[in-house]
DNA sequence: GGCTTGCCTGGAGTGCACTCCAGGGTTTTA
DNA sequence: TAAAACCCTGGAGTGCACTCCAGGCAAGCC
């Protein structure tokens, strides 16, 4: 069977979603399910992620089991925080061909992460002002009570 | 032709991406084409929208074309929020059924925006902290030049 | 009257980001 | 040393949110 929290039994009986384990130090070298568990990612997800060169090729053990290092780890990171902004895979896996591409690269990069930035703060900036019609919509309901709740906006 | 903003001719030669147009008011009664041009959607999705429940009956013509009113382009305009945010549509079409089935719906419904609210709250601080990420990688890009611009994390 | 434009419907198709499967090796545990 | 747990691959399948298609009705105008 695929190692997944489910299935390991790490988390018998419908634990709370614990936080990923810290990363242990003066270790250089994780199995798979171990990435999972730090990650929050699945054994697929981490498989395909290389499949479409998202990840730098990843060690393999001499019987051809992954093997990552803490560099890929670091690398899982920001792919997981690029992630959460609603970036495209497909444009991680562009960035990800410049790293590998050499120093060369090095302005279309830096480009790249601070188009990003800019998407991130007016993400940001979205969420505010939806964060503000919420808040006005939950006083209304809070103030008028089930009366006056049916909806105008 | 279906009627976007390309095929209207409202935007020749690539305009920047102009604001929605203000709504006109003293007007209570708007064409499916001058809803697509007020929120951004397109005609299909307004019309699948309303296939899955997500508006509530659209008024039609005589000839039988809808005819959007303010109440629903006011509507359109918090499920555009919400949509920001990331909830299904399925979640909203909960909502949706929510406020069609009348106030005794009241604390439900209540609970379902905090609960949103909750969420775009975290969702904020996420991205709060890839920002972070962002501006430190950024800044190590920028402080050091191409020299020093292979990846470490 | 003919042409163009706009709108209608049900249902099929698309793109993305996974997610799973079959079939088969390897490693750990009892 | 056998069972159980873990890992491998290529390729197929899934769920979501649209997006498009075919075929057709209706209104404006030259």
């Amino acid at each position: 069977m695929e190692t997944t929290a489910e299935a390991t039994g790490t988390d018998v009986c419908v634990a709370p979603p614990e936080r990923e384990p810290r990363r242990p130090d003066g270790r250089d070298n994780y199995t798979i399910s171990e990435v999972v568990a730090f990650t929050g990612l699945t054994a697929h997800t981490l498989r395909w992620y290389e499949r479409i060169g998202l990840m730098p090729h990843v060690d393999r053990s001499h019987t051809g089991q992954r093997r990552y290092s803490n560099r890929d780890l670091d690398w899982l990171g920001l792919v997981g925080k690029l992630r959460l902004t609603g970036m495209p895979v497909a444009d991680m896996v562009r960035y990800a061909e410049l790293v590998r591409a050499g120093d060369h690269t090095y302005r279309e990069r830096y480009e790249l992460l601070e188009a990003t930035r800019r998407d991130v703060r007016s993400r940001i900036a979205e969420l505010q002002d939806t964060l503000a019609v919420l808040d006005r919509k939950i006083d209304f309901y809070g103030d008028a009570g089930p009366a006056l709740a049916s909806e105008r906006s």
